[in-house]
DNA sequence: CACCTATTAATACCTAGTACTAACTCAGTA
DNA sequence: TACTGAGTTAGTACTAGGTATTAATAGGTG
């Protein structure tokens, strides 16, 4: 049975959000009509041939995939002084949160706060031991997280806390043990 | 001044590496040899034509996107018991690891423990409000981390005691105080 | 009936190739 | 000197998955 062209149209944008590989060939098969209406269709509704749509998100996902794990430190730092301290700034992004309620899922922040400590220490490869971590109150999607981190102690194994705001407001707190790892082990 | 096969080969490989969206007509252009030199190149080299090279990474990160940031929990949960137990099991990849030492980050461990430890708890919304963690030794590429959560203490906060083993050892240790949220807040 | 919307058909053209055949260049060698 | 072979270039036929355009057709409505 075929569709109205309002349903196809609608059934077409469906489709092609779960399958973005399908070719005009494949659509028309699908609903039952020609090629050529499901060009005039995608023209209607502004989607690009199928070259176009593999292009682009080939393009976003290169660009993200090169953003998303900087091998350094996960946020922007924006002071740092070696084994005293440092700043690092996060916004937090559809990525980072529960979709249920919009609030900032706990390992990001972590992420920020223990990195930022791994920075902050002057070693080769610098690991973390142990950390106590308070989660203050829940950060929402669109907040703008800034860690700071300082070196509260050099004997032995380095002890550095990081504490984070959104606008002045404390959001985050952790203490975070560091060693210094030897490069054969 | 041309180059040798040899030497063109290299070139373009590396090329390829930053910019896996040229032409053999642009790479053509830049070595300064026909295109259907370029073409025996990418023959000898084994290396896809432009649309397969694009098509692919467009699936890769098609996927890895689906994959990377499930609402749900880090890592494969394989048993879950809310209230009481689960555990989960991540392996440790390239996108985990720092690449200089090939040792996982911090974070991810702590964010399969965290997820884990939420997620057996059984509430709309859970949040993480302390921790304690202790990584006992560095993870390596490669290595498949069982995480075992388990309910310890029900009265007021729930606490969750994370342990994650790597072959029956164990490589890190949490402990979680999670809370369930009110739905308006 | 004319008119309109939706659909289908047909044609020329495009990009970025594959697959194949043939020719040319030049350096080394018998 | 002539021959050989690797490397390169040229040319042709063909492909997928389209764009752009024009024209024809079907079905319903005032």
């Amino acid at each position: 049975m075929r569709l109205s062209k309002k349903e196809r149209q609608q059934k077409l944008l469906e489709a092609l959000e779960i399958e973005p590989f399908l070719t005009d060939e494949e659509m028309a098969r699908r609903y039952h009509v020609s090629i050529q209406t499901i060009r005039l269709d995608r023209m209607e509704l502004g989607i690009p041939e199928l070259r176009g749509r593999i292009k682009d998100m080939a393009e976003k996902n290169f660009d993200r995939v090169r953003s998303l794990y900087p091998d350094e430190v996960i946020g922007e730092v924006t002071e740092l002084t070696l084994d005293v301290g440092a700043t690092s700034f996060l916004e937090i992004c559809e990525e980072h949160v529960f979709t249920r309620n919009g609030i900032a899922r706990g390992h990001h922040l972590f992420a920020q706060a223990n990195s930022l400590a791994i920075a902050v220490v002057d070693a080769e490869t610098a690991l973390t031991a142990t950390a106590s971590l308070r989660f203050v109150r829940p950060v929402q999607l669109g907040e703008k997280c800034v860690a700071q981190a300082r070196v509260t102690q050099q004997t032995g194994r380095t002890q550095v806390a990081v504490n984070t705001f959104v606008e002045e407001e404390l959001v985050f707190q952790g203490v975070f043990d560091v060693y210094r790892a030897k490069e054969d082990e």
